[in-house]
RNA sequence: UGGGUUAUAGUGUAAUGGUAGCACUACAGAUUUUGAUUCUGUCCGUCUAGGUUCGAAUCCUAGUAACCCAACCA
């Protein structure tokens, strides 16, 4: 009767780890850097960091690492806290590294004390210098030999703001000739005169990303500290802290990132885009940020379940953005609202319909009964699409062409009769006859018909700016392009139409809603939107298998 | 070319010496008052070469390819 649901390598480790006893149960983190907004890779290590905490009842702390103040901001810290949340998570304990400045400058204390820290008085040029490279062994610097005593006091020196940024550094004593270049004496301490979002102006030395990191999952007992394949050679000097200090032996596993086609996914590239105004925010609803997925009208448990899905492992991976929008779609085909709305519009006159008339159709919110119904009101003069017209015919057409018969959902049967066409020849009218018998729920009629189109009356119609959005970028994987990447950006990513016609009920749409404009897609009302001028964004298209005919 | 990591359908991900499975994509069909949804089916895979074994994606040997590592970034 047990389901049998494979591990991926995290989840074994952790059930051996508590099946063993090692631990009674497990703390993860999820530890970004306050230095930007959160994207859908992000996401994949929420999900993983909280869903594993979830699955073996354990908990997660959200860690800000704020080691470096010259690019952090409590701008950020409360974008990812907004996210986090959104995404559906809460997090045990909310810390910062900078919580710990002290106990981590007092580990440094001790590493010199144990004669295995010292001051580099170096230039940046010398220190790299003397690192030596990947196939040559490095040498020791000129100061790696200064007594305890002077070590300390200069430590104490650097501390209290006696130097100026970039004149010394503490470095821990390991072995230049490490074939891990993270070996050769790195450095955990460096001077840098600047305004923490935290801690002011209380610090001018801040501990590196590998002086900081692993020491704060000890603090904070965390038993797997799950990171990124690039973190590998960061493992040996994580486990040579932690053992040299004799703290929290917190494990580190490394994980690979998450790659998508057709977009980027590096705080770096993602920034440029925004700063050289490719896009116009980092909520932009095409950027692959968690903000400008959810002002799309992404759901979080969509992205959780794309999370699910694309599975934990360590080879590099590319996945497919299809199968994000299938995510999306898989759940808003069960949570959004039916409506209908015209984005390029041509009118249509049923010439058989008394001028004058409306009457109210019912119409369903959605797939069955449970989603209720609305009123819409139908009249003499509609806007349908144009491209449900075609003067003539292609093959397999079900729509609307001359004497073609189709039903207006949620309406009557109409066969089109007559069509007009303006002075540069295109179709500017259709002309059709109603079937009275065929009303939608009380069709008598007898008449099949094939296609079904939507459609907007006229006089009831409001107005909208919609917003169609298509990938970002051209190219399957930007980054591994020839050139920059940015040269393969879809100029075509952003498509405006300015005035759709939607029906009355889309007055009353909020953010957060999510909408089918039936057989257009599914839509949400954007943060610009207003009362007097009404935004929606396109989040996904719908499936068309109509297209995919059309390009045979 | 020093060290590290990884190789399974088009894309991801399982199978832990015993029938290579699942999802997405693509394709075909059925249903449909959304050419949507739903349902059915099809195509397609163990990096290469040797070896061990009754039996190898899995173990061994030798190759090959991709990615990562020389920031006072994280």
């Amino acid at each position: 009767m047990s389901e049998e649901k494979s591990l991926n390598f995290i989840e074994e480790i952790i059930e051996t780890d508590l099946a063993s006893g090692q631990y009674q149960s497990i703390l993860t983190r999820f530890p970004p850097e306050p230095n930007g907004y959160l994207h859908i890779g992000h996401a994949k290590s929420i999900c993983l960091n909280f869903g594993l905490a979830i699955k073996y009842g354990g908990k997660t702390n959200l860690r800000f690492d704020d080691t470096n103040p010259a690019k952090e901001e409590t701008e950020y810290v409360d974008s990812i806290k907004e996210d986090v949340k959104w995404l559906g998570f809460n997090w045990s304990n909310e810390f910062y590294a900078s919580d710990y400045f002290d106990q981590i400058y007092s580990f440094a204390v001790t590493l010199i004390k144990k004669g295995l820290a010292y001051v580099d008085d170096s230039t940046p040029d010398e220190i790299a210098a003397l690192k030596g490279s990947p196939t040559e062994p490095g040498k020791n610097s000129p100061f790696r030999d200064r007594s305890i005593e002077e070590n300390l006091s200069l430590f104490a020196a650097m501390k209290a703001g006696t130097y100026q940024d970039g004149e010394k550094v503490l470095r821990v004593k390991i072995d230049m000739a490490a074939n891990n270049m993270h070996m050769r004496d790195p450095i955990i301490y460096r001077i840098k005169h600047a305004h923490h979002h935290r801690t002011g102006d209380q610090w001018c030395i801040y501990p590196m990303y590998d002086f900081a990191h692993g020491q704060s999952d000890s603090i904070e007992n965390i038993t797997h500290s799950i990171c990124t394949l690039e973190f590998i050679p960061h493992r040996e000097l994580y486990d040579w802290f932690i053992h040299t200090l004799e703290i929290f032996p917190s494990k580190q596993y490394e994980f690979a990132r998450l790659n998508m086609t057709y977009t980027v996914m590096s705080k770096r590239k993602l920034l440029q885009l925004v700063t050289e105004g490719h896009v116009q925010s980092w909520d932009d609803p095409r950027m692959p940020t968690i903000s400008g997925m959810r002002r799309r009208g992404y759901t979080p448990e969509s992205i959780r379940n794309f999370c699910e899905r694309i599975g934990i492992a360590k080879r590099e991976n590319l996945i497919d953005v299809s199968l994000l929008e299938f995510c999306v779609r898989e759940d808003l085909n069960l949570k959004a609202t039916r409506v209908m709305a015209v984005l390029e519009p041509v009118k249509l006159v049923i010439t058989n319909y008394p001028e004058g008339q409306t009457e109210e159709l019912m119409c369903e919110n959605g797939p069955d009964e449970s989603y209720g119904h609305r009123k819409v009101q139908f009249s003499r003069e509609l806007w349908i699409e144009q491209e449900d017209f075609m003067e003539e015919p292609a093959k397999k057409w079900f729509r609307l062409a001359p004497g073609a018969l189709v039903r207006l959902k949620s309406a009557y049967i109409i066969q089109c009769n007559h069509f007009l066409k303006d002075a540069a020849g295109n179709i500017s009218e259709i002309h059709a006859t109603y079937i009275p018998e065929s009303k939608s729920g009380a069709d008598t009629s007898e008449i099949k018909v094939k296609g079904t189109i939507h459609w907007v009356s006229a006089q009831h119609a409001l107005q909208a700016e919609i917003r169609l959005y298509d990938r970002l970028f051209n190219a399957e994987n930007p980054s591994q392009e020839e050139g920059d990447f940015k040269e393969y950006i879809n100029p075509d990513s952003l498509q405006i139409i300015p005035k759709a016609f939607i029906e009355p009920s889309l007055l009353n749409a909020a953010i957060g809603n999510h909408f089918q404009f039936i057989r257009k897609g599914y839509f949400c009302l954007d943060k610009e939107s207003t009362k007097e001028k009404l935004v929606f964004n396109r989040t996904v298209s719908l499936k068309d298998a109509w297209a995919k005919e059309v390009k045979k």
